[in-house]
RNA sequence: GCCGGGGUGGCGAAACUGGGAAACGCACGGGACUUAAAAUCCCGCGACCGCAAGGUUUUAAGGGUUCAAUUCCCUUCUCCGGCACCA
């Protein structure tokens, strides 16, 4: 074991930062930096996952700080949830006392590995100080029409007994517990995030310092698809069948249409047909099907003729109507109409029933293919053909042409789809923020006034995890008078999601005891936007589209200016353990408690930044942790030897040092700056560093390892913290070198290297790599063809 | 299928804008110190051939562009993530 006391040194300087308010924010005259990390549920106990998040951010932070920008680094507890129940009711004890517990123990555990938050700017989402603000933010939006309350088709987790939005539902299953989600139908309040669809999808833009895969995800599940409306009618009727497409270009193609099993129209077009029975044996058996299984890609396309035809409205072709599985009622019309030549799923269910088939777009390169040789579907561009007056036209501007043609004959319509849905909030549970809503028997629903809020959660309910939502039990709270005609009324008995309370917490920090607003608007003026957002790449679509639509909705009550609340967003991986996902099942979880016992908060640290990049997947590495601890004390050791003046070489080397790590500190590559620190060191134990050398790397250690660096900053005599100094300035006339060494290549081959004068003429340089023993011997008898020369790199001799 | 990101030593990884592949560390091997061990310090460490000097070869596979390719282009394989009979 080393020689570093860190459990004195680490407890020493944590009293320090907080009792001197180090890392206190204010708003000042220096420019301002928001670097926030993803506020945790507080389960009780941190694990790896938050210990890298949160250092990462710490990290960005303190150099921040030492930069000279006014940091603003808060922390909070996004408190209502779930797990507080479930631990009401097995421990019998009450969410609100388990919740600020856990709070506590979180905190102190935070605390230790020595972050650097300003903690009087705390907050907890489950105080009434803030979630009062929910529900103002709610009314808000019930004002607006953006908050309603609908009845339909939910998803339902039996497990947790309560609703789930769309973005909680992952492969069918429920996000929290797994457990397979139910459809049920209910009457259920959602947010109106489709009337902000369009500025989520094209805001995507902005954010151009987020990870792709991120704006990827999110412009998926907005899913946004243009295309036609087409009206098909019926022959020998005058119902007319919608069908919608995104492939408008292929319409003269059209060779049938189909409809999904259960389009209301069917059952109406069919009747007295003498496919009648048949078409009804079909549906019926389609609806016995799951979802799941239909919509199986490898499954077979089935379908039946309905005896119906209908006419193209762009060249009154007269084609069948069939019904097949492969239609889906959710997406369009619920109605295709079916191009086989260009599109696969049509192909195969046209070979299956011997359908006709058109080609109307030819490929470029390939001659007069027949449909009938065809082995699939072209589905790519190429130039319109047996399309009327569109022939010749390349099939992406047929796509606009016939499209505005097709407006013009009233035969059709532009029209955009969006897979985005409402945000479903209702949440039959207890602990969580009461909707300011109540129900009377003459006004109907009714928004509680905003001089009564907050709607206080009562501190007793009946928790079981079963029969509806508690607050429903609770008389005493959901008997009140109507706000308007002060009669019998009674109150939602529903809470909100828990993302409603995430969606704007980073705003809260700004000014987290303002009393008059959700924030006060001139402070999250001077704060935002949050210029560095740290977290999980789980909540790619959930937090950051809800987080991302608050603001939208901000700006339009004209209380921030700006579109977006996150600049930077920096997803930090996974941590590992012998390959896998650290978790309470697998029985691999490392305790970070343990380590910072074993070890101190400062070799952790050390060891998360530099065991991986911060976006890649980091593997749990006990011996790498001890390599970081044996680093530290390597630099400790220092401290005992230092010179009177240091050798230039060394200094040069310093020079080059500070160059390197604050470009990698800038780009969050932790991991090559500790390696040049490093570096750096070994170069110090080849000479013995001086005092200002060795304060350097001090400052430079300082955002990783900070109680560290600040004890071997005071035993140099300093007086102020270590995050008071000034970062080290590259010296440029320090790192120019005198001499080089060039590679010289024979052929694209190393074959020797030369050390030169660094201001050596290109001509000089050929002669004398020409003149070098060993790439004589290389090139012997045979002639130079060329000789490419790099300037202070390499040379290299063709022959 | 579409979209996004990967594949480099025994392991974690590095490589600026096309210019010495494997920095830094872990593990391993050797040496110094020690009665001994630990700690520490120094040295070695992709593969193959060679006593050595040295040579050959190597960034998933194949091809191309180039004086020069981990880096650019094409094809293929494969892994991870999102969306998906989405018309």
């Amino acid at each position: 074991m080393g020689i570093y006391n860190f459990k004195e040194i680490e407890n020493k300087w944590q009293e320090y930062w907080q009792d001197n308010g180090i890392f206190k924010a204010a708003p000042s005259d220096k420019p301002k930096f928001y670097c926030l990390e993803m506020f945790p549920y507080p389960s009780g106990k941190i694990h790896m996952g938050h210990v890298r998040n949160y250092t990462i951010g710490d990290v960005h932070s303190r150099y921040k700080w030492i930069q000279g920008y006014n940091v603003l680094h808060p922390m909070g507890f996004d408190a209502f949830g779930q797990p507080a129940e479930n631990a009401a009711i097995k421990n019998k004890s009450k969410p609100d006392i388990w919740t600020s517990k856990c709070i506590e123990s979180m905190k102190s555990e935070l605390k230790k590995m020595g972050f650097s938050y300003d903690w009087d700017r705390e907050v907890s989402t489950c105080d009434a100080d803030y979630y009062k603000w929910n529900q103002w933010i709610f009314l808000k939006m019930f004002e607006r029409g953006l908050a309603y309350k609908k009845a339909s088709g939910v998803n339902w987790c039996p497990s947790c007994q309560t609703t789930l939005a769309n973005e909680e539902v992952i492969d069918e299953g429920c996000w929290r517990c797994h457990a397979k989600v139910e459809q049920k139908d209910l009457e259920q309040w959602y947010l109106k995030i489709t009337e902000y669809k369009e500025r989520l999808l094209e805001d995507l833009q902005q954010l151009k310092d987020w990870p792709k895969r991120v704006v990827a995800m999110q412009s998926n599940w907005i899913g946004k698809s243009q295309g036609v409306e087409i009206y098909f009618r019926l022959k020998d009727s005058d119902k007319i069948i919608p069908v919608f497409t995104t492939r408008v270009d292929t319409i003269f193609g059209a060779t049938y249409v189909v409809m999904a099993p259960e389009h209301p129209l069917v059952k109406e077009i069919i009747k007295g047909k003498k496919e009648e029975k048949e078409v009804l044996k079909f549906i019926e058996r389609c609806a016995q099907e799951s979802k799941a299984v239909r919509s199986k890609e490898d499954v077979k396309k089935e379908g039946v003729f309905t005896g119906c035809y209908c006419i193209n409205p762009v060249n009154e072709e007269v084609i069948p109507l069939w019904i097949a599985d492969y239609v889906l009622m959710e997406y369009g019309t619920g109605a295709i109409m079916a191009v086989p030549t260009h599109d696969q799923r049509d192909f195969l269910f046209a070979k299956e029933h011997r359908l006709s088939m058109r080609v109307v777009i030819k490929k470029l390169e390939t001659s007069n293919q027949k449909p009938e040789e065809t082995q699939e579907a072209y589905e790519g561009d190429g130039v319109q053909v047996n399309s009327g007056h569109f022939d010749g036209l390349s099939n992406q501007e047929a796509k606009i042409k016939i499209a505005e043609w097709m407006e013009t004959k009233s035969i059709g319509k532009i029209q955009t789809h969006w897979r985005l849905r409402d945000w479903l909030i209702s949440r039959q549970r207890y602990w969580g923020t009461p909707i300011p809503i109540v129900y009377c028997r003459k006004c109907g629903v009714v928004a509680v006034a905003y001089e009564d809020l907050p709607v206080r959660l009562p501190q007793e309910a009946p928790i079981t995890g079963e029969g509806g939502s508690p607050l429903n039990k609770v008389e005493e709270f959901v008997e009140v008078s109507c706000p308007k005609c002060k009669g019998q009324a009674r109150r939602e008995t529903d809470t909100m999601a828990t993302f409603f309370d995430s969606s704007w917490y980073f705003l809260r920090f700004a000014s987290p005891k303002c009393t008059s607003n959700p924030f006060d608007i001139k402070e999250a003026k001077y704060w935002m936007q949050v210029d560095q957002y740290i977290g999980g790449i789980e909540h790619a679509i959930l937090h950051l589209l809800y987080s991302r639509f608050f603001t939208k909705f901000f700006k339009d009550l004209g209380m921030v200016d700006y579109d977006e609340p996150f600049k930077r967003l920096l997803t930090q991986g996974m941590v590992l353990k012998d390959g896998e996902v650290m978790s309470k099942s697998k029985g691999n979880i490392v305790d970070p408690d343990s380590m910072i016992q074993k070890y101190g908060a400062d070799s952790l640290r050390l060891f998360m930044l530099f065991a991986a990049p911060p976006e890649t997947e980091l593997e749990w590495d006990d011996r790498g942790l001890e390599g970081a601890f044996k680093f530290l004390n390597r630099v400790w050791r220092v401290q005992e030897n230092l010179k009177e003046k240091s050798e230039e070489r060394l200094i040069r080397a310093m020079h080059k040092a500070i160059k390197k790590i604050t470009a990698d500190f800038e780009e969050f590559k932790f991991n090559t700056a500790i390696a040049s620190l490093m570096e750096f060191v070994n170069a110090i134990y080849q000479s013995q560093a001086d005092r200002e050398v060795f304060s350097n790397l001090l400052i430079m250690v300082s955002p990783i390892a900070p109680h560290f660096a600040e004890e071997l900053w005071s035993l140099l005599g300093n007086k102020e913290s270590i995050f008071k100094a000034a970062w080290p300035k590259c010296d440029p006339a320090l790192i120019v070198e005198e001499t080089v060494t060039v590679v010289v290549q024979v052929n694209g081959k190393v074959r020797s290297s030369i050390v030169v004068d660094a201001g050596i003429s290109e001509d000089e340089l050929k002669e004398r790599s020409l003149a070098d023993e060993s790439v004589k011997k290389w090139i012997k008898d045979s002639p130079v063809k060329k000789v490419i020369v790099v300037p202070g790199k390499l040379v290299n001799i063709v022959i």
